[in-house]
DNA sequence: TCTGGGGTCCTAGGACCC
DNA sequence: TCTGGGGTCCTAGGACCC
């Protein structure tokens, strides 16, 4: 029996009790490569990667005729041309698959509001609200099975359960094109029986710790101690892999995130020895991340460089801003230093990125930003006209200059500016 | 075989303050 | 005079995920 015929026997009548699975996770097959096929219609029913066709590229996605072969994705591009030649590489187009992205979202979210976009290509939900209208979690999961594929011509697998975690593993089991329900009487003799590795949060690293000590299964890993655990993988994973291999997962389906950091790197396709070249590289990427910043309308407070050696060893270096900023010119003189500080000169280097963190609304200080820029060396209008655009540009709710502005809100020592805000936000001043 | 690009989360140590 | 413990912030590195 295939594995498809599994998922429609699973969930085809009352014999599973499936009120219990009320979260479901949604997870498309083969993204990339579904994608491309549906612009190339005669590659379907052949190996197709998707990927970094370059030397250092890597797969993205595989079809699962390539599959049989044993690629993988994440598997270097090379490596994957050795176990099948005959594979058909497609480049990645980023913008075509966030398109068919949104409009798989857009399905779910005619089910229930409750969803959780967890990556490109695929999303939690939490139907529990929606039984009454579309019928259990099993129906649920079919009709939109259905959708996906009359709407978008693409498949994907879909896994239910009481737990997020649960769910996914209940995706990821019955792929691709399949479905299945996994009722919370069921969830514990579901999880024994899979392999540590199986468990959200246990890599090749943790694996092979976990394999030392004779942890295989998650059997395994239920009957071990607690503290053992923690001893193993440290105090955080190991509370969480305990809690997990006895099917508790207390998350919720969480339909706003907000992103932590925003980030541009670059492997090149041969090591680059110059620091001049480095430099401008750098500049770029501040630039584009300084952009993306802007357009979400968000701040960052410290800049990461990381560098990446021709053997492969990796450093980070990273510092924190004075004032949070959005401006790629800001970004790039911060990132620029660390380099100066980290690159020996000649030294030949695999990657480069710069990325930004602890981001933030600029409720106050991107409005600040605004105010430092125009208060350098220029007239007071200019400065009134700033706070205009401030305004224009985060509400009005969002900038109160006397608050903001007032008594040793400044962290930058620019007196002159703090005294004419102050003015200016508590009541009318003659011009300076 | 030789390892992309975008992220998140955790750990650990040192500085600093109370 | 010498010593403590806790909290917070910053930095670096690493595991992990898709």
């Amino acid at each position: 029996m295939s594995r498809k015929d599994l998922g429609a026997r699973r969930t085809s009548g009352a014999e599973v009790d499936d009120a219990t699975a009320t979260i479901l996770h949604v997870d498309m097959d083969a993204f990339f490569v579904a994608v491309e096929l549906l612009d190339r219609p005669e590659l379907r029913g052949e190996p197709v990667i998707v990927g970094g066709a370059g030397g250092r590229g890597v797969v993205s996605s595989a079809s699962y005729e390539a599959r049989r072969f044993g690629v993988r994705s994440a598997m270097p591009m090379t490596r994957a041309l050795q176990l099948c030649p005959n594979a058909v590489v497609i480049g990645g187009h980023m913008h075509k698959y966030r398109e068919a992205s949104e409009r798989v979202m857009a399905i779910f979210r005619t089910i229930t509001p409750l969803v959780e976009p967890l990556s490109i290509d695929e999303a939690f939900l939490d139907v529990s609200g929606a039984t009454r209208l579309f019928g259990g979690p099993g129906e649920i999961g079919a009709r939109i099975r259905e959708r996906v594929v009359t709407e978008t011509g693409l498949t994907c697998s879909v896994g239910a359960a009481a737990t997020k975690f649960v769910a996914k593993l209940a995706s990821g089991k019955c792929k691709p094109d399949g479905l299945l329900v996994v009722p919370e009487d069921d969830t514990i003799p579901f999880l024994h029986a899979l392999p540590v590795g199986a468990l959200w949060g246990v890599g090749e690293a943790s694996e092979e710790r976990l394999r030392s000590r004779g942890i295989r299964s998650v059997f395994d890993l239920a009957h071990t101690p607690k503290e053992a655990l923690v001893r193993l993988v440290g105090r955080a994973s190991g509370e969480r892999l305990h809690d997990l291999a006895w099917g508790r997962d207390p998350r919720g389906v969480e339909t706003e995130r907000r992103e932590k950091s925003v980030s541009h790197e670059q492997t090149f396709a041969v090591d680059e020895p110059d620091h001049a070249a480095l430099e401008r590289e750098i500049r770029a990427q501040a630039d584009a991340v300084g952009a993306r910043l802007r357009r979400a309308g968000l701040t960052a407070r410290t800049v990461s460089i990381k560098l990446r050696w021709a053997d492969f060893t990796t450093i980070t270096r990273s510092k924190t801003l004075p004032e949070p900023t959005d401006l790629g010119r800001v970004l790039f003189r911060a990132a620029k230093e660390l380099f100066d500080a980290a690159h020996d000169e000649g030294r030949p280097v695999r990657l480069i990125g710069v990325r930004a963190g602890e981001l933030a609304e600029p409720g106050g200080s991107a409005a600040l930003d605004l105010w430092g820029e125009a208060a350098g060396d220029e007239a007071w209008d200019a400065a009134e006209r700033t706070v205009d655009r401030a305004v224009e540009r985060f509400g009005p709710g969002v900038l109160r200059p006397a608050s903001l502005l007032g008594r040793g809100e400044r962290r930058d020592g620019r007196e002159g500016l703090t005294e004419r805000a102050n003015s200016a936000g508590d009541a009318p001043a003659p011009k300076p």
